[in-house]
RNA sequence: GGCGAUGUAGCUCAGUUGGUCAGAGCAUGCGGCUCAUAUCCGCAGCGUCCGGGGUUCAAAUCCCUGCAUCGCCA
């Protein structure tokens, strides 16, 4: 039986909006509890907001709202986003929820009585404009950086968590759990600075600088520090102390952060499990950061980043796909949207979108959408075999998957999926159709092929849920069953003969960086458009006659790069049209799709073809779509 | 200032205990195929493996040193 599965990422604080940072976290924290899923465990999944503190108090002040209403506007911004990017939490908590408080009010009263916080006067340098207290090396020239006043010395009492009485614990601990902290740098940055000794952790503030925090169980005139509320959403999420999540998922917690969290998570954190009698978590999964590249970009920085674009220009699955697949776990990794397309490009659309494309192309051409029947141990001299190379791909799979080695993951997946291409190469399934005596062969190999292609949609699940599902769907598979487990994914073959498989689709259509990358490109996406033009008459657009009109045939003519020649029908008789569309539109495309035309214009000659009519499309600058009829409607139909 | 990491083809990086280790992908050039989203398959180049010194029969791989970048700590 698999071990339950908890993962959390953190709780984002709310002083600003999701950025590229807070998507990889989350979208890593999902693809590792999907694989999960694939292995059969039971999973959980936890996200959230962090709320408290004096900074949002500030944020929530510039922008004139409650601290409350403040945290709640962002907060739906962070809940939102994630299912957009098809993120699937099991619980969405914040710390303002009334249950989280009264877990942390509980915790701080056990680790009170316990005698592991204790009260005490100290004195620093106090900024009065930042309200803030300052180290002497945080001042520039004895100053306050962003006030440029000297702060004044000023004695303040708190209460303070014995941190230090947990730091050999702590080391041993590690120690013994080398897997504790992964990957290892960040393990010896945590075991390095336990070297030093450890300061007990203030863990109040005030109500006379903070009133925006839960209130100390002990004493009423002082708000928890944030950091020690936040980080106990990890098990008050769960129904600690009694919950049967808490029971069941705690001991097999794991939580991934960026770099920048580590001292809270890597020490504070199990320090304060330990203080309360609770066992520590037992992975903490410590990702890098994406630096972002500014130069050469139309946009600014701000906007690449944003989670609403990269999703809105790239889709979703894609968005994942990067992430996960140019990013080493652990390690920085640059950022920019040329590092997008070209993933997109060569891995999405030249390599799985391409195999995807040719081998239900040749299967719908020769089997006319059926499936064959066929043996699957027949014997043959390609020197091939795909189902052999797909165990070894999903074993590659998963044991880089168990190590948050995303990168290495997909790369198992993209290596079978170069195997399946020259599979198709060598095999060249378009001469074994050509010969009846071949006919066997010929199923066998795209019976493979298929197969191939249902182990590849299994495998990409994690990070390309949707990509795999429409895989499923156009295999014939019914994609709402857990197609995803491994158990499912190795049994070879599925796929039952004499199924009529779906019309094939494009799944990744290749992106021009031009129309992306290119400033002109997006300064006219950008501009406002056109004025519209002065106002008329119901009358005058009773004149205009546009009809629906099927594509019956479509051709270049020669001469005119151009120009197209298109045969309509336009309900009981069909007529000629020229349209100068050919930059945009192969002649193909436009065959059998229902589009819009003016048919009572008045015929024109271009290039000695007589046009009767013209199609209806929106263009300007290199950009150009034809309009087509969202549903079936009989050609000859008038549009009012 | 202390500790640590990294520095390998144009780009992003693999290279376990020193001996086919000089590699992969992308990009570039050439050839082939035509089922496919001008995609796919094959071939080819390009590298003083940061500089210098040392250990060894043998070092990208170990040691010393210098430089550069980054991280943590002060």
């Amino acid at each position: 039986m698999t071990a339950p599965f908890y993962i959390t990422t953190p709780i984002y604080y709310v002083n600003a909006k999701p950025h590229l940072g807070h998507t990889y976290t989350t979208i890593a924290t999902d693809v590792a509890r999907r694989f999960h899923d694939m292995k059969g465990a039971e999973t959980f999944m936890l996200t959230g907001t962090d709320e408290h503190g004096d900074k949002i108090v500030k944020a929530a002040e510039k922008s004139g709202q409650s601290p409350r209403e403040y945290a709640d506007r962002i907060s739906r911004m962070f809940a939102e986003l994630w299912p957009e990017l098809n993120i699937h939490c099991d619980h969405f908590i914040r710390t303002t929820d009334a249950d989280h408080i009264s877990v942390v009010i509980g915790i701080l009263q056990k680790i009170y009585d316990n005698g592991d916080i204790y009260y005490s006067e100290y004195e620093g340098l106090y900024c009065f404009d930042c309200e803030r207290f300052f180290n002497e090396r945080e001042l520039v020239d004895g100053k306050c950086p962003d006030h440029g006043k000297a702060p004044e010395t000023i004695k303040e009492s708190n209460y303070f968590f014995k941190m230090s009485r947990y730091q050999q614990w702590l080391v041993d601990t590690i120690k013994q759990n080398p897997d504790m902290i992964r990957p290892e740098r960040y393990k010896n940055e945590v075991l390095s600075f336990l070297k030093e000794p450890l300061e007990d952790l203030c863990i109040s503030r005030p109500k006379s600088r903070l009133q925006w925090g839960i209130t100390l169980p002990f004493d009423d005139r002082y708000v928890t520090y944030v950091w020690f509320d936040a980080l106990i959403n990890y098990i008050s999420a769960l129904g600690y102390p009694d919950g049967e999540n808490f029971k069941k998922f705690w001991p097999h917690s794991h939580h991934v952060v960026a770099k920048d969290i580590l001292k809270p998570h890597g020490i504070y954190w199990p320090t304060m499990l330990r203080a309360a009698g609770i066992d520590v978590y037992k992975n903490l999964m410590v990702h890098g950061y994406w630096n972002v590249e500014d130069s050469k970009m139309s946009k600014s920085v701000g906007n690449v980043v944003d989670p609403e674009y990269l999703r809105k220009t790239y889709s979703t699955d894609a968005i994942r796909y990067f992430l996960m697949r140019e990013m080493v776990f652990g390690l920085d990794s640059s950022f920019s949207e040329s590092a997008i397309i070209n993933r997109i490009n060569s891995d999405l659309a030249n390599d799985l979108g391409n195999l995807f494309s040719r081998v239900l192309g040749m299967f719908h051409k020769y089997f006319k959408s059926t499936v064959p029947e066929c043996d699957p141990g027949m014997k043959n001299d390609f020197q091939l075999d795909l189902n052999a190379d797909a165990q070894t791909a999903i074993s590659g799979f998963c044991s880089a998957m168990e190590n948050f080695e995303f990168h290495k993951a997909l790369a198992a997946v993209w290596e079978y999926i170069g195997k399946m291409n020259k599979y198709v190469d060598v095999t060249a399934p378009w001469e074994l159709a050509k010969k009846k005596e071949a006919k066997t062969q010929l199923d066998f190999v795209i019976c493979n092929l298929l197969e191939g292609l249902r182990v590849v949609s299994g495998l990409i699940y994690p990070v390309m849920p949707e990509t795999a599902a429409i895989m499923q769907k156009h295999l014939g598979m019914a994609p709402d069953k857990p197609f995803y487990l491994i158990d499912e994914i190795r049994k070879w073959p599925q796929i039952p003969a004499n199924r009529i498989l779906p019309k094939s689709i494009s799944l990744f259509p290749r992106i021009d960086p031009e129309t992306i990358l290119k400033p002109e490109a997006s300064a006219s996406a950008q501009k406002v458009s056109s004025p519209v033009a002065p106002e008329i008459e119901f009358d005058d657009f009773s004149k205009i006659d546009l009809r629906s009109a099927k594509v019956l045939h479509a051709e270049k003519i020669p001469k005119a790069d151009k120009l197209l020649k298109l045969d309509i029908d336009l309900g009981g008789h069909t007529r000629t049209i020229v349209a100068g569309i050919a930059k945009f539109y192969s002649p193909d495309e436009l065959i059998g799709k229902t589009i819009v035309v003016l048919a009572n214009l008045k015929p024109a000659k271009l290039m000695g073809v007589e046009s009767k009519g013209m199609l209806l499309a929106a263009v300007e600058n290199d950009q150009c779509s034809v309009a087509v009829l969202d549903r079936d409607m009989p050609a000859g139909t008038r549009l009012k």
